[in-house]
DNA sequence: GGGAGATCGTTAGCTTTGCTAACTTAATCC
DNA sequence: GGATTAAGTTAGCAAAGCTAACGATCTCCC
């Protein structure tokens, strides 16, 4: 299998499930960031999502136009803007995440003991490897 | 673990690693296409790659352009296009393969008999899924 | 044999998403 | 209080997706 092949199908198929929710991959990721958990500053999300400022200037422009965050200033420090989901926004990730749990949850459910093992074993070296990679 | 940030990561790293060979991720995956094995159409090359025939013509020109693949029309059908790698083109795509391996085979020493039965069965579990969600 | 329709590749034009360089505004430092 | 640093934006470029439309060629069928 070409490794490739293998990831940019990925990429595409991943982008064309989320243009079913009306967001790119980029933007879904990005909203998918400020979701839940404490909000972040534009910065601070554009290092997460290791993408440029700029970049996450527009992706960010684009959610707000669509109604998915918001921004707000910070009293302190007038260089800040704060990025907080709305509730629209938090819908759709959370929409995201059931699809997916569904999906998985199917899937694991076909798998005995011994597989489910396996598969715990491989996540741990998987992540091993992530790490050491940086 | 975010699922989008997840691809996406993995993507860009991908991207930047690429462009070390001065080729992006689509191109490394079209001319990878064709490195090794029988020649291809371009709408062979358009349907692997799961891309829009529009698109892989201006991948293959870029391709060609820069000395990675040869066009050549058929004897035959004054419709088709077959595309070959060149000499340069197996060396880029063999350079790369000669890297990953390197590094998979790195992170594969480091396992021992369990850790690497774990990962042949998973593999396999996701070459089922794979299948299975078309 | 010839016309209708299918197929292949290309062109044109749009969008999104990356980037860098340069700018504005605000904070900090000395 | 002036110089430097930091945060976000603007402008402009390139790559890679897409669809629509087109020309050339082949096929099929009457």
């Amino acid at each position: 299998m070409r490794l490739h092949g293998a990831v940019l199908h990925l990429m595409r198929r991943i982008r064309r499930e989320d243009l079913h929710f009306g967001l790119s991959a980029s933007r879904m990721s990005a909203l998918s960031c400020v979701a839940f958990g404490t909000p972040r500053t534009l910065g601070d999300l554009a290092a997460m999502e290791q993408v440029s400022r700029p970049t996450m200037t527009r992706l960010v422009a684009a959610l707000e136009r669509d109604g998915y965050v918001e921004k707000r200033a910070d009293r302190r420090d007038g260089r800040l803007t704060w990025i907080e989901a709305t509730a629209r926004g938090r819908r759709v990730i959370e929409e995201g995440r059931r699809r997916r749990s569904t999906f998985l949850a199917g899937h694991l459910a076909g798998l005995n003991e011994r597989d489910r093992t396996a598969l715990g074993r491989v996540i741990a070296i998987m992540e091993r490897i992530y790490e050491k990679s940086r």
